[in-house]
RNA sequence: GGGCGGUUCGCAUAGUGGCAAUCGCAUUUGGCUGUAGACCAAACGCUCGCAAGAGCUACGGGGGUUCGAGUCCCUCACCGCCCA
């Protein structure tokens, strides 16, 4: 019996998207639905409440960060995740198999996960070059902390085991997010491998008693060939995962085309999770094609960093027109943050270097997108899906 | 009155013979997709150019030495400290 259930309520037409709920051992999830990032058991900047008010329904955090600080023990310790942070709702935690790419491949150049089929990556100067933190062989990954230079191993075991600690509802399996530059011969080895940690994490998360509270979520793999990505997609369905998750990297111009091909192999029954994704264009596009659940850093990153989403495309608070306008971010937008602050405000908080001002811009960029992935869902469930992603992408720049 | 020390792009600085000239802040503009990210990058004297680049004007003012001066010399101004 998975710990997890997960209810279609309505078909998009003539696609793969859904809208439905998945219901877990800390609450229901309306899907489509935005997942927010806690990564460090935290969503950076706000509070649990704010998180909950702002209409977020579940929060994913790290196995890895959590792991090296303040570690998986002292969590469970704690009474689990939800308890620890204060969060009543479904949580997710992410494997630690992001950080494989993200502390070893991507350390040694510019290298992003999504690669823009025209742009070319660039190699940083050698004097801004950094020793990977990550290596890579067939039991596991070695990782260099980097809060303190401590070295650490990860196997697919011990994944599930932090998680087991951790407590989440939903855990992902341990794998390797590969880079968007990687040599087919290279992808081909470490989807495989992949596939064989997928298993190991089963097996391991079968023998133990948190499977009954705890739903496992397998990856699938692949990169930018399509032939493995389906390969993926299958070999991965043929497992007994409550969920799934699909991962790796991408071409920006085909994530749609990639997510379709899984998606059409991957059981319909069970939650399919699009991971790292959550640019609006790719949200609509990840619906459409079969996906339940979102996970994205970028609402809240680039809030910290000064962009925020409109109607009308991302805009910079820092740029010297938003100095005295006195408007909101956003006219009818409906956050706290919209309710009650101006731009001239949240342009003076960023550039006085003020936290509050990462508050309120986490705040709005959060609810755009959850609001978003809300409205998607309810425009599946009123059939008008494609009138209200046309719209909104007529005036999304 | 005398003796030191100082005056460099908005602020703060580096620079002792080859410099449109360092670092930081500020400013302007980009970027960020399972968070080593409240971060990173670029521009920042003026004019022309998409650009490579070209031209002009510049290290308090004036004069000098030198192929060449922010850098050396003289002088003036202002600021700071010390002695009378």
């Amino acid at each position: 019996m998975s710990p997890i259930k997960f209810k279609i309520e309505k078909k998009l037409k003539g696609a793969l998207g859904r809208a439905g709920k998945l219901s877990t051992p800390n609450g229901d999830i309306l899907t489509p639905a935005f997942v927010t990032v806690g990564t460090k058991a935290t969503v950076k900047s706000l509070s649990p409440e704010q998180v909950a008010n702002l209409g977020a329904q579940v929060i994913l955090a790290n196995t890895y960060h959590l792991y090296l600080q303040p570690g998986d023990k002292i969590i469970k310790k704690a009474g689990g995740l939800c308890k620890f942070i204060n969060w009543k709702g479904p949580t997710m935690t992410d494997s630690g198999g992001f950080q494989v790419f993200s502390l070893g491949e991507a350390m040694g150049s510019s290298v992003s996960k999504i690669a823009s089929g025209k742009q070319s990556v660039t190699e940083l100067p050698i004097n801004k070059r950094k020793e990977k933190l990550a290596k890579i062989d067939e039991n596991g990954v070695k990782f260099t902390s980097p809060i303190d230079g401590s070295s650490h191993y990860f196997t697919p075991e011990k994944s599930i085991e932090i998680q087991h600690n951790i407590g989440a509802d939903m855990i992902f399996a341990f794998d390797e997010c590969t880079s968007s530059q990687a040599s087919y011969e290279y992808q081909i080895k470490a989807m495989e491998r992949t596939h064989r940690w997928a298993k190991r994490c089963i097996d391991y998360h079968k023998k133990s008693k948190n499977r009954e509270k705890q739903a496992l979520f397998g990856i699938v793999q692949g990169g930018k060939f399509s032939n493995l990505r389906k390969k993926s997609a299958q070999i991965i369905a043929s497992m007994p995962f409550d969920g799934f998750g699909i991962g790796g990297s991408f071409i920006k111009e085909d994530i749609d085309a990639s997510v379709y091909l899984v998606n059409k192999i991957l059981p319909e029954d069970k939650p399919r999770h699009l991971l790292g994704i959550g640019e609006p264009i790719d949200l609509f596009g990840g619906v459409e094609k079969g996906v339940d659940l979102f996970d994205c850093v970028a609402p809240t990153r680039i809030a910290r960093n000064g962009t925020l989403y409109t109607k009308k495309g991302k805009i910079n608070i820092f740029n010297a027109k938003y100095k005295q306008d006195f408007k909101p971010i956003e006219k009818d937008c409906a956050c706290y943050t919209c309710k009650n602050y101006t731009k001239a405000y949240i342009a003076h908080l960023f550039r006085a270097k003020e936290i509050f001002a990462a508050t309120l811009a986490s705040i709005h960029n959060l609810y755009f997108i959850v609001n978003l992935v809300s409205q998607i869902r309810e425009s599946i469930l009123n059939n008008n899906f494609y009138e209200f992603k046309k719209d909104f992408l007529k005036h999304y720049l």
